[in-house]
DNA sequence: AACGAACGATACCTCGACGGTATGGGAGGC
DNA sequence: GCCTCCCATACCGTCGAGGTATCGTTCGTT
């Protein structure tokens, strides 16, 4: 019993003549007949009764005839669900994210591969550095952003883009009257620095700048997340050397100024995922964020589709 | 893509390894690998990643393990149904029955039907002898039951026994007293007719008998079935002539005696079915009607499972 | 009553596909 | 470095699918 069978019993059955089934099928006449009478004898029942208009069905036909669409129906569903996801076009991508690189290009990298492939489920992972190396390695996630990620040999890292620093202070503070700042003025200014904890990629190169440039650090308060820095920032605590990307996040109070610095000139954000993964949804997924910087100066938009989830 | 490739690719999705799957499957392992590729290549998917350890899913691997569980049970399924309606093992069987044919064979005949295939549903419909005709003809029903029969060119007609006549008659009453009676004995008294109207076989035979023995009739009431005929009797209304299997029911104050009549000796009970019928549901309940005559002394018992409905 | 049309069954042929055996090639492990 | 395990490839025989031609039966028609 196989599917043929299936669809030239289905078609007989609808016919209820041999001629015109198999001139539906595309078959001659005889074929059809021999199908069928396979059919027959692989069930051990008569599943048509011929007659000189005909065939009709008999009990036994009848209640085949009530599987066979659902049969049919399902093995072409099967059929296509495999091809979707084998194109990538379906099923569903982990991304790990992290604390402050949500805010400019990833939603909008999100956004664009949602809107290329709408049913693939997108589902976010909030993970330190650390955590998305484990979460790579547990195929928890499929990819993972971060900044200043080391080189591992089961992963690959990408580049996505690198950020130019800015310096955020409030909007009433003196240097604000500048349009761009150099590390020198920020000696001895009170500093908000982050990240405190996780894996301190930016917050070491910030240190270690300033000792280069032999510029005092005040180190006023330690912070593990941008949004906790930038309110610090307008509460007047201080300035924060934080991404550009950053800038999207508009508080009333503070300003931000191009910070012109040899040693502290741009920051990578790059993506991180399994060596060897044939994933299509991650190819696909990796296309956009390779043909991404060409179009990286738009703001976020249209990403309230986005499930977020802090673990899966 | 058909059955046989889902099977095999279900035996390569659970064992991750192209020798044990093909030992599983009972074939060697290149046909296996061909098949594979082959439904790799209708699907235009990739479904398993090689790797020197075995085989492992892609996400289109996955997606189609999803399904082809599924698939494979409801093709299990589509072929046991129709395997057992072939066999007369499920299904319906409508039959026909009418008033007083209920009383002792059919009920016997249906319970032991339902006894050997239980998943058979048994319908009754209540019908006339014309109605049963014209029902067997437009398939409503596949059996009717029916007394004195006519012949007719698209039917069957079997007798399925011939029941002897009873009087029944008050317990008091005069004629109780014999052991049976002749139909001189009658003469003149009081009797309940039936059937009256419906098709009346019976009671046509019952008038040309007195005829013929040159016995009075005093038709003293005129009923449509036996129940009330009995009902009758038990009021002291009369006589009634009906059939043995009617001394099942058995009512205070009514006594059943045998009719010893030449020209009234006994009546036919029959079935009729349409001619060139090949349900095998039919075919099986026909061999257990056939089979009955043997052992009919039996009462009645185990007939509520019956259903019963008035029409279909 | 005989003929023709319609329909399914049968006979025979060709070719493609399935399964089998033998063998190749690459990755890990002792 | 060799052995083992695993999948892929090459080649062969057989079975089965579909095609064409034709037959037998049953209607309806002439």
């Amino acid at each position: 019993m196989d599917l043929r069978q299936m669809r030239y019993f289905l078609a007989l059955a609808e016919e209820r003549n041999f001629t015109r089934a198999a001139a539906r099928l595309h078959i001659a006449q005889p074929p059809l007949t021999r199908q069928i009478r396979a059919l027959e004898q692989a069930l051990g029942s008569v599943l048509f009764l011929r007659t000189p208009k005909g065939v009709e069905l008999t009990e036994a036909g009848h209640a085949l005839l009530d599987e066979v669409p659902n049969l049919l129906a399902l093995a072409q569903r099967a059929r296509d669900r495999a091809q979707l996801a084998g194109q990538g076009r379906t099923g569903r991508l982990d991304v790990g994210i992290f604390g402050s690189g949500i805010f400019d290009v990833i939603p909008r990298l999100l956004a664009r591969f949602h809107a290329e492939r709408p049913d693939v489920r997108i589902v976010l992972h909030n993970h330190t550095k650390a955590e998305q190396i484990e979460a790579l390695r547990e195929r928890r996630i499929a990819i993972g952003f971060n900044r200043l990620v080391p080189a591992e040999n089961d992963l690959v890292v990408e580049t996505v883009l690198r950020e130019k620093l800015v310096v955020a202070l409030p909007e009433n503070h003196r240097l604000a009257r500048r349009r761009k700042l150099a590390l020198a003025d920020l000696d001895d200014e009170p500093m908000i620095l982050y990240p405190k904890q996780p894996m301190a990629g930016l917050a070491q190169r910030v240190i270690q700048a300033f000792t280069l440039d032999d510029v005092r650090l005040r180190i006023e308060q330690e912070v593990e997340d941008v949004l906790t820095g930038i309110a610090l920032v307008v509460g007047g605590f201080g300035f924060c050397i934080t991404t550009e990307s950053s800038t999207n996040l508009r508080l009333p109070g503070v300003a931000y100024r191009p910070l012109d610095c040899e040693h502290l000139r741009d920051i990578e954000l790059a993506c991180l995922y399994r060596k060897g993964d044939t994933s299509p949804v991650l190819a696909a997924f990796l296309e956009i964020v390779r043909g991404s910087p060409k179009r990286r100066a738009r703001k976020i938009s249209g990403t309230r589709h986005l499930i977020r989830e802090s673990r899966q």
